[in-house]
DNA sequence: CGTTTTTGCTACGATTTCAGTAGCAACAAC
DNA sequence: GTTGTTGCTACTGAAATCGTAGCAAAAACG
């Protein structure tokens, strides 16, 4: 049984303060849940394992880890290789490119702050 | 006596999972809070009133918004504005332009979810 | 084989964050 | 002066997250 999270926004359902469901809201829904942009983000590289990948974000609980992954699982953006570990779908991993100017823009804004 | 409020990440300073503070990860933390992208989302246009701002985002609650808002401000991404209400600052809209090719990918997304 | 590690997770109580509603001070319009 | 709007603060209960412990399965080791 392929167990959806009931907590998986999806595009066409009603999601926090959105009930159009459409997919830029749901998207933001998903990204805005906590470690999610930086769990992507770590494994922009090869694929981690659970425990790796653990590490990588500083030791998050793996409650928080598990439920994040499953509902990145649940959306296509990560997947699960046997043997490899959790690694970013293709679509997951256009997501990231999407994202990757962040860097640089993070860059100039810590100047910015001082 | 400006107020930082303690919980704002700042680069350079420890954030959620990073001792380092590494601009793009006390990013990624700031991004990664309830209602953050949906905010700045929904500042993409004109500026809007607190109240307004809240009605865009379906209703949160304000004192969410309030917190949400300060953390904004002090990282200098959102401003405030008399007469006026909130909006991006140059900064923000820099941010905000390089989230923009999300809507496209949120529109192919949604689809191969069926 | 038996033992030790590693891995992927689940359970659970403590803490933090968020939701939802109420309401107040300041200002403006009527 | 009363009604309305705005920007917020306060408060309570619900939900999300943290932090730690631990367990079953698989791999590595001897």
């Amino acid at each position: 049984m392929t167990k959806p999270p009931k907590t998986t926004p999806r595009p066409g359902r009603r999601v926090r303060g959105s009930a159009t469901g459409r997919p830029v809201m749901v998207l933001l829904d998903l990204l805005g849940r906590r470690w999610v942009l930086r769990i992507l983000w770590e494994l922009r590289g090869a694929p981690l394992t659970f425990r790796a990948l653990q590490a990588a974000c500083g030791g998050l609980s793996p409650s928080v880890l598990n439920a994040r992954l499953a509902e990145l699982r649940d959306s296509l953006i990560v997947e699960q290789r046997p043997d490899e570990g959790y690694t970013l779908t293709r679509q997951g991993r256009e997501l990231l490119t999407q994202l990757a100017p962040l860097t640089a823009w993070s860059e100039k804004w810590a100047k910015s702050l001082g």
